[in-house]
RNA sequence: GCCCUGGUGGUGAAAUGGUAGACACGCAGGACUUAAAAUCCUGUAGGCAGCAAUGCCUGUGCGGGUUCAAGUCCCGCCCGGGGUACCA
C-alpha cells in the first residue's frame, strides 16, 4: 500500500542532518535501499501466485515514487536490495564465512575451522579452549586421525559458528513455515490464527552466545541510548555465580516406576545455579520448576496425587497468568530430600511454577532469609528462615538480600565478608567436584533456518547426513523456480518443489539470473542442496557496509571503501529492532571485525530511536455492540459519517453485510444536523497506522496540499524526533506561514515585485542572524528538530518586523533553512541571483561579536585591582546598576584574598560569585 | 515484580541549576472588506489588588531534602508509555 507519514520520519531527520554536514564541507554518504526479502511478499505470492520479485519490484517503485516526493538527498546510485542476487551472493559468502570459523577463548576471538583441525590431529582437543556444544567429549589425536570423515564433519559441527542442529520451533502447518513466539499468539499463529504445534526439526543455528561477553562490553563504546543498551544488556543477561550440586538423599520409597539411574543410586544429585552462592548455609528448601525430568521420580507415593494435580494445573496456566499473579504462593512438596553438600543438612524439594524450566537447571536453592520469593513460599509452607548475616535486618517480616556484614550460622564461612566468603565457598565446591564459578546467559544461539521460499538460499549441500558448502567461486546461489510456493506434500520447504535442486560438484551452478541448477545428465554425483533459507535478519545484520561499495562484484566491500567511509557515524531507526537486528548485526560484526574485514567492533556510533507517528482512527459502533473500522477519510472535521456517505461505503465493503444502515431506527443511531442531515457520531481512537484501521494518511496527499517542504518542517516541528505522537495536521498552517513569511522578505506576496536590497546589515540584523544560525546549528548537532524549526520561525518574524530584504543577510538565511525546505530553498537562491545549486553553498558560522547582550561596560575593581568586566542589559535601569555596584561593593570586601573567576547577576536574584 | 522512559497552559511543546510556558496551534478582540476567505495587529498559566500603567501572590504529578537559586540534582511515593524473564 505504500508508506504512511510515519515512515519519513527518520529519513527526513537523517536527510536534514546529512544536507547540513553537507554544507558544512563532509563528504556524506546518506544511502536508502530495501531489505526485501520476508514474509508479506511471500505469502501474496502463495495467495495469488505472483512471483515475490514482481512483488517486491513494483513495491519498491511506488515506495520510490514516494520518497522522491518528499526531496530526500539519497544516493541512489548505491541503493541496495537484500533480494537482488549481487547483494545476497555476500550474505551467503559471510554465512560461510562463520561455517569455516569457531570461537576461540583464548584468542578470544573468531578462528579458522582449518586451524581447529590442524590442532585435532596433533594434540586432540584436550587444550582447546573454545565455544561450543554442552556435550561435546573429549578426543585424543589419535581417536580422532582414526575417524571417517563424517565422523570428523560431526564434530567440527560442535565448533562451528554456524552449524544446524535438532530444535524444537514453533511449526505452523498452514503457513508451511517456522513461527517466532512472537508470531504466535494463544497457541495458533498471528498472521491467519492457523494451530501452531512445537516440532523437532533440523535448524541451522548461529553461536551468538560466543560473542555474549563482548557484545555487552561493546555497549560502552557506543552512543546509544541508555534505554535501548539496558534492553540489550537484559537480553543477553549476563548472570555471575556457581553451580552447585545437591546430592539426593536415599529415596523413601520410590514412587515412580521408571529408572532413571542416577537417581537414588550413589551420587546422584540436583544441581542449580545460583548468584548468591554465599547464601547456602541458609537454605532450607530445594525448588524445581513442574517441567524438571526429575520430579516424576522423587515424588513419593503419598504426595503422587498432589504433585500430579500441581503440574497439570501449572501446565494449563499461560505466561500472562503467571506473570499477573506474581504475589500469590504456590506450590508442591515431593515427598523427597537432597543433602545441602556443605553441612548434611537434609532439604525438603518442592515443586512451584514460579521455578522455569527453561533457565539454569531449573531447578533453585532457595534461601528464605535472602530472597523474598522464596521467604513467601517459606512462610506459606512453614519453612524453617536461617538468617546468616549479621548484617541482616528483621527476617521475620521480610527477606533481606544484602550482602553487608559478616556471616553467621555459615560454617566454613563464619565471620567472613562476602567476597572472600564466595571465594572460599566456589573453592571448596571445586576441589571436590561439587560445583564451579559459573557465568550463566540467557542469550540462546539464534535459528537461522525459514522453511519459506522468499530469502537467501543456504550455499550448502549435505551428503552423506553432513552439511558442505559450495564454493565460493560457485556464489551466488540463486533462488530456483517453483511452481507454488508453499511446502511440498511431505512437509519439506518451498525449496523442496525445485527441479533438479541439486548440488554436483562437477557441474557448478551457473552464475547471473534466476535458474535451476543444471541438468545432471548422465555422470557426476549430485546432493541435495539445503531446503531452508535464511531469516530476515541475515541481509540486514550486514547491508550498511554494502552501500560503502554497492557495485562491487569481487568482495562486499573494497578494503579501500571500508577504511575510507569506516563506520556509520548516524543510525536512526525503531526501538522495535533493539533485541533482534540491533543484536545480530552487532554479532556478526564483531565477527567480520575479527576476521580483518572491517575496522571497527562496532558499525553505529551513534544510534536514534524516532518515536513512532500513531494513526486516529475512527469507530463505528452498532446497536448491536459491534464495533468497526470507518477510514477516517471518509468522516467530516467532526468525526462524523453522513448517512449518503455511508450508503456508498457499505456497497463497497463486506464488512457491513447484512447491516441495516438505510433507514432509522436500524443498526446505527441517526442524528440530525443543523441542516436536517443524517449523521452518526465516530469515536476516535490513536493507534498504529495500518491498513486494517483504515486510518493510514499518505505524505503524498500532504505533499500535493502543503508542499514537500512543508510537509518536511512540520514533520520535525510535530515534537522530540525521539517521541511517539499521533498524526495530526492542526499545527501545520504555521509552519505554511512561516515559509509564506520567508517568501515575503524577498517578493511582495500581492504584486510580486522583488524586494531584495543591497544595503549593509545593521548589527540588529546581524543579531538576528547570527542568533538563527548559532541556535540552528546547535540544534541540528543535538538532533533537536523542532527548536531549530522554532528558531527559524523566530528568525523570519523579527527580520519581517524590521523590514529587513537585504541579500547579505538573507543568503545566509537561505542555506541555513536549505536541509529543512529544500525546493524553497533553491529558488530563493536562485531569486538572489546565484547561479549554482544551494547544495554547494557553505553553511555559515556564527560570530560571537554580533550576539553581545549590551553596549555598558562596567569594570569591576576587586581588591583595588581591576579582575574582568561586568555585563549589564542594555535596558538594565540605573536603579538596577547601582543594586550591582553596591552588591560588587560588599563582594568586594568579602573577596579578599579570593580568586574570583566570575561574577553572574540575575535581575532580583543574588549575586553568583564563582572562584 | 524487575529494567528503561516520561508526567509543564485548552493543544503540540520550550527551558547549560539562574526571570517557567520560547515557538506554534487554538481561542478572544481589533484592522482591511459590502460581506466572507486570506492577510495583518493585539491579548491569552491561575489568583488577588488597581480606572490604568502596573504591583503582589501561587503555580512544572505528590511529599520531603540539597542549594543564594530546583521543571532540572538527591530520597520516598503516585500515575502513564515501552520492554521483559517470577532468571535463582
Amino acid at each position: 500500500a505504500g508508506l504512511h507519514v510515519g515512515h519519513p520520519l527518520g529519513y527526513i531527520a537523517t536527510d536534514i542532518y546529512a544536507r547540513f554536514k553537507r554544507l558544512k564541507g563532509f563528504n556524506v554518504l546518506n544511502p536508502m535501499g530495501y531489505d526485501s526479502f520476508g514474509l508479506p511478499a511471500e505469502q501474496y505470492a502463495i495467495q495469488t501466485g505472483t512471483h515475490p520479485a514482481i512483488t517486491t519490484e513494483n513495491n519498491i517503485a511506488r515506495y520510490r515514487e514516494q520518497l522522491d516526493n518528499i526531496g530526500f538527498s539519497f544516493d541512489w546510485s548505491r541503493e541496495v536490495r537484500t533480494s537482488d542476487p549481487s547483494f545476497y551472493k555476500w550474505t551467503q559468502w559471510i554465512f560461510m564465512q562463520l561455517f569455516n570459523h569457531y570461537y576461540d577463548k583464548t584468542a578470544d576471538k573468531a578462528v579458522k575451522i582449518s586451524d581447529l583441525v590442524e590442532r585435532l590431529k596433533t594434540e586432540g582437543n584436550a587444550n582447546i579452549n573454545a565455544v561450543c556444544d554442552e556435550d561435546t567429549p573429549s578426543v585424543s589425536a589419535a581417536e580422532w586421525n582414526a575417524w571417517s570423515e563424517k565422523e570428523q564433519q560431526l564434530f567440527l559441527l560442535k565448533y562451528r559458528l554456524t552449524f544446524p542442529e535438532e530444535s524444537f520451533v514453533n511449526w505452523c502447518a498452514q503457513l508451511g513455515t517456522v513461527l517466532s513466539n512472537d508470531e504466535v499468539k494463544d497457541g495458533v499463529s498471528e498472521r491467519g490464527g492457523y494451530p501452531v504445534e512445537r516440532k523437532l526439526m533440523k535448524q541451522w543455528s548461529m553461536r551468538i552466545t560466543a560473542y555474549a561477553d563482548r557484545l555487552i562490553e561493546g555497549l560502552n563504546h557506543v552512543e546509544w541510548s541508555e534505554s535501548l543498551k539496558e534492553q540489550q544488556r537484559n537480553w543477553i543477561g549476563r548472570s555471575q555465580g556457581a553451580s552447585v550440586k545437591f546430592p539426593l538423599a536415599p529415596l523413601t520409597p520410590k514412587g515412580g516406576d521408571t529408572q532413571v539411574p542416577p537417581l537414588g543410586a550413589e551420587g546422584a544429585y540436583i544441581e542449580v545455579f545460583t548468584t548468591r552462592v554465599d547464601t547456602i548455609y541458609g537454605v532450607t528448601f530445594m525448588v524445581l520448576a513442574p517441567e524438571h525430568e526429575y520430579v516424576k521420580d522423587l515424588t513419593t507415593k503419598e504426595q503422587k496425587e498432589e504433585i500430579e494435580a500441581y503440574q497439570s494445573w501449572a501446565a494449563s496456566r499461560s505466561d500472562v497468568d503467571r506473570m499477573s499473579e506474581v504475589k500469590k504462593v504456590t506450590g508442591a512438596f515431593t515427598g523427597s530430600y537432597c543433602v545441602n553438600p556443605f553441612n548434611g543438612e537434609k532439604i525438603p524439594i518442592y515443586i512451584a511454577d514460579y521455578v522455569l524450566a527453561g533457565y539454569g537447571t531449573g531447578a533453585v536453592m532457595a534461601v528464605p532469609s535472602g530472597d523474598q520469593r522464596d521467604w513467601n513460599f517459606a512462610k506459606h509452607f512453614n519453612l524453617p528462615i536461617i538468617s546468616i548475616l549479621d548484617g541482616q535486618k528483621d527476617i521475620e517480616t521480610a527477606a533481606d538480600n544484602t550482602k553487608e556484614g559478616r556471616y553467621i550460622n555459615s560454617g566454613i564461612i563464619n565471620g567472613m565478608e562476602y567476597k572472600e566468603a564466595t571465594n572460599t565457598l566456589i573453592s571448596w565446591l571445586e576441589e571436590r567436584g561439587l560445583g564451579k564459578g559459573k557465568i550463566q546467559y540467557r542469550l540462546r544461539n539464534a535459528v537461522f533456518s525459514r522453511q519459506r521460499y522468499w530469502g537467501e538460499p543456504v550455499p550448502a549441500y549435505w551428503k552423506d547426513g553432513v552439511p558442505y558448502l559450495i564454493e565460493e567461486s560457485e556464489l551466488p546461489l540463486v533462488l530456483p523456480k517453483i511452481d507454488k510456493y508453499l511446502p511440498t506434500e511431505t512437509g519439506e520447504p518451498p525449496l523442496g518443489r525445485a527441479e533438479n535442486w541439486k548440488y554436483s560438484p562437477s557441474q557448478p551452478p551457473q552464475k547471473g539470473g534466476e535458474q535451476n541448477s543444471p541438468a545432471l545428465e548422465g555422470s557426476g554425483e549430485a546432493y541435495e542442496y539445503e531446503l531452508s533459507t535464511m531469516p530476515g535478519w541475515a541481509g540486514s545484520s550486514w547491508y550498511f557496509y554494502r552501500y560503502m561499495d554497492a557495485h562491487n562484484d569481487a568482495t562486499f566491500a573494497s578494503k579501500e571503501a571500508v577504511d575510507y567511509w569506516q563506520q556509520v557515524d548516524l543510525y536512526v531507526g525503531g526501538t522495535e529492532h533493539a533485541v533482534g537486528h540491533l543484536l545480530y548485526s552487532r554479532f556478526w560484526n564483531l565477527f567480520m571485525y575479527d576476521l580483518g574485514l572491517v575496522p571497527h567492533t562496532e558499525y553505529a556510533k551513534k544510534l536514534v530511536n524516532q518515536g513512532m507517528i500513531q494513526g486516529r482512527s475512527l469507530y463505528l459502533k452498532l446497536n448491536t455492540g459491534r464495533r468497526l473500522f470507518v477510514d477516517v477519510n471518509l468522516a467530516d472535521e467532526r468525526d462524523r459519517l453522513y448517512r449518503d456517505v455511508f450508503l456508498q461505503m457499505i456497497e463497497k465493503d463486506n464488512r457491513f453485510e447484512g447491516i441495516k444502515g438505510d433507514e432509522v431506527g436500524g443498526d446505527i443511531d441517526w442524528e440530525k444536523d443543523e441542516n436536517g442531515k443524517y449523521y452518526t457520531a465516530l469515536t476516535p481512537e490513536v493507534e498504529k497506522m495500518s491498513k486494517r484501521t483504515l486510518n493510514v494518511v499518505n505524505p503524498d496527499d500532504v505533499v500535493a496540499k502543503y508542499g514537500a517542504d512543508c510537509f518536511r518542517m512540520y514533520e520535525m516541528f510535530l515534537g522530540p524526533l525521539e517521541d511517539s505522537k499521533p498524526w495530526s495536521t492542526t499545527g501545520i498552517t504555521g509552519v505554511q506561514s512561516f515559509l509564506r513569511k520567508l517568501w515575503s522578505l524577498f517578493y511582495d506576496l500581492n504584486t510580486g515585485k522583488n524586494l531584495l536590497t543591497d544595503g549593509e546589515p545593521t548589527p540588529e540584523e546581524l543579531k538576528v542572524l547570527h542568533a538563527c544560525i548559532k541556535k540552528v546549528s546547535t540544534d541540528i548537532e543535538n538532533f533537536s528538530f523542532n527548536t531549530a524549526v522554532s528558531g527559524f520561525m523566530i528568525c523570519v518574524n523579527e527580520l519581517k518586523s524590521m523590514r529587513c530584504s537585504k541579500r547579505l543577510i538573507l543568503n545566509e538565511l537561505v542555506v541555513l533553512v536549505a536541509p529543512f525546505a529544500p525546493f524553497i530553498a533553491e529558488e530563493l537562491w536562485e531569486a538572489l541571483g546565484h547561479i549554482t545549486s544551494v547544495l554547494d553553498a557553505q553553511y555559515p558560522t556564527h560570530n560571537e561579536e554580533y550576539l553581545k547582550e549590551s553596549e555598558v561596560l562596567y569594570p569591576i575593581s576587586i581588591n583595588g585591582k581591576k579582575r574582568g568586566e561586568y555585563t549589564f542589559a542594555a535596558d538594565a535601569s540605573p536603579a538596577d546598576i547601582e543594586k550591582v555596584v553596591r552588591a560588587m561593593e560588599v563582594i568586594t570586601k568579602w573577596s579578599e584574598g579570593k580568586d574570583i573567576k566570575k561574577v553572574i547577576v540575575v535581575p532580583g536574584r543574588m549575586v553568583n560569585v564563582v572562584i
